[in-house]
DNA sequence: GACAATAGTGTGTGTGGTACAGTATAATGG
DNA sequence: CCATTATACTGTACCACACACACTATTGTC
């Protein structure tokens, strides 16, 4: 059986899920490559694990919010991201619509 | 190709996904039955798909979170879902983990 | 009598996070 | 100079969950 603390976490690591997107986007104004990514998102106490931010970096290049570009001059090969005309639009909308839901959200909580 | 507003439109569902449970756990301090629910939250701007919310209910129910019981008293058989122990325990959590993930976003949208 | 609203169940599908395995080079410590 | 750790990815399989679709059935209304 599971306890009050393991299942609230589980809950929790969907929200957060929700958010990995917006957190991504934000930092990708300047292009970074996943593992500074990685290091970046840590020291903002908002770590990502690296299976999940490899697989998203890949689908939003995919999807076209992130253009990539190898950058094979340095001594270790580096797949840089950063966002598309496209993936700035997508990322002033989302900026707008997480301040719209977290207002909801703290209105239903209040009652 | 995909427009920047369908785009947002996709990952803004993602965001809301991410919380139905804690809506929907915010509404069930008293009685509710899954008719009830979607009209609250619709009447809340809290819209959920019934066919998002009488799985997600069942679900809830089968972890613990929730307890249920048919009413037939009353014209129309409805199933009503109330709040477990553990379900207003993890509630709790929900709430003041939800405060801290919108206050890291906020953070992180800032710089 | 038709139709919308009410109040659900059951099941299939698709997306996406996560896990696991694998590849490979650079830096560091003993 | 060899082992280990950190760096920096790819590829694929699995599983949970939202969502869609189909279905049943009763109540109220026009």
């Amino acid at each position: 059986m599971l306890d009050a603390l393991e299942v609230s976490n589980g809950i929790v690591a969907e929200f957060r899920r929700g958010t990995f997107v917006l957190a991504v986007l934000s930092r990708l104004e300047s292009p970074q490559y996943g593992y500074s990514l990685l290091q970046i998102l840590e020291d903002k106490e908002f770590p990502i694990d690296a299976n999940t931010l490899y697989p998203l970096l890949r689908r939003l290049d995919k999807q076209g919010l992130l253009t990539s570009e190898w950058n094979t001059d340095e001594a270790r090969p580096r797949k840089y991201y950063v966002l598309s005309p496209l993936g700035r639009e997508v990322y002033e909308n989302l900026k707008k619509e997480w301040a719209a839901l977290a207002a909801q959200i703290q209105k239903i909580l209040e009652v």
